[in-house]
DNA sequence: ATAAAACAGTTGTAATATACAACTATAAAA
DNA sequence: TTTTATAGTTGTATATTACAACTGTTTTAT
């Protein structure tokens, strides 16, 4: 079962999870999209994020996007663009932004949470309670055992 | 629990399944960079597959990939190069290339496989069968939602 | 039988995503 | 006060991706 001769990709964890996460940004784009949304999933994290956890530096978004603060740099900058953020000088620290989301921002992020919310319901709407549940808890402990091993 | 002002990314499926994607896939690279294979995720699937499957068309690899037929013509090159795969005529059909794995691409596998393979066990090492069978349960029928919106 | 349509694959080109190296400016530590 | 670390930007290079347009071949329709 677990030689290279006898393995079965088709019930392997690590091939659905991989496959769900591209049909599911895909999905969720192209719903984005024909809603007119001029946003990819990504700035929709972002814009949720800084709409729950306010206020953020671009330090704090490099940790949840996990990626290189040179990236991270070039989508703020084009979230800026869009107005859909905006950037202020922080007070205490000249060094740092602060990156706000816009009252535009929000106008997007108003008609993007339920496109997205509603696919993730639609998605497990014939699993029960528990079976997301206990998928969560699995999927949980992954993410924290490829934390560990990032640094 | 369903709005935007009281929503938790923290116990979203979506998000653990985008994130563990990311994770995953960039531990086993870096798995495989540092035994000196010069792959790709996206290049052992296609190498397992073609062991697993035999000879294929590039047009079943699309399948497969989910990828433009431009971009696996692409990427198929670059495996060529290395010497990993290569491309016959077909003889029923001369519009078509027969893709199979090569002597080396397949001592690349065996390198790889178990690389791939182990990192799995390890992220999964402790959660109990049932929890793991649940898990991929529920990501199948996400996959085969996302497949039947897809067209 | 032949014209039209569909299919398999490639090439040109452009957009997007990504990060490393090197830099400026500022703040914190020695 | 000198050194080191942090926050962020710019230059540059690479990878990934796909659309449009193309060639050649096979299948379908007339």
């Amino acid at each position: 079962m677990d030689d290279l001769n006898t393995f079965k990709l088709e019930q392997a964890l690590g091939f659905h999870i991989n496959r769900v996460s591209y049909l599911m940004t895909e999905e969720v784009e192209k719903r984005f999209a024909r809603a007119g949304l001029p946003i990819v999933a990504q700035d929709f994290a972002i814009l949720f994020r800084l709409f729950s956890g306010g206020v953020m530096s671009q330090a704090q978004i490099v940790d949840l996007m996990m990626r290189d603060k040179t990236t991270v740099t070039r989508r703020l900058d084009g979230l800026v663009k869009k107005g859909l953020i905006q950037r202020t000088p922080n007070a205490e620290d000249r060094r740092r932004f602060d990156i706000a989301i816009t009252k535009q921002g929000e106008g997007i992020l108003d008609i993007a949470f339920p496109i997205a919310r509603g696919l993730q319901k639609e998605l497990v709407s014939n699993a029960s309670e528990e079976d997301k549940e206990i998928t969560v808890k699995v999927l949980r402990s992954m993410m924290q055992y490829l934390m560990n091993e990032r640094d």
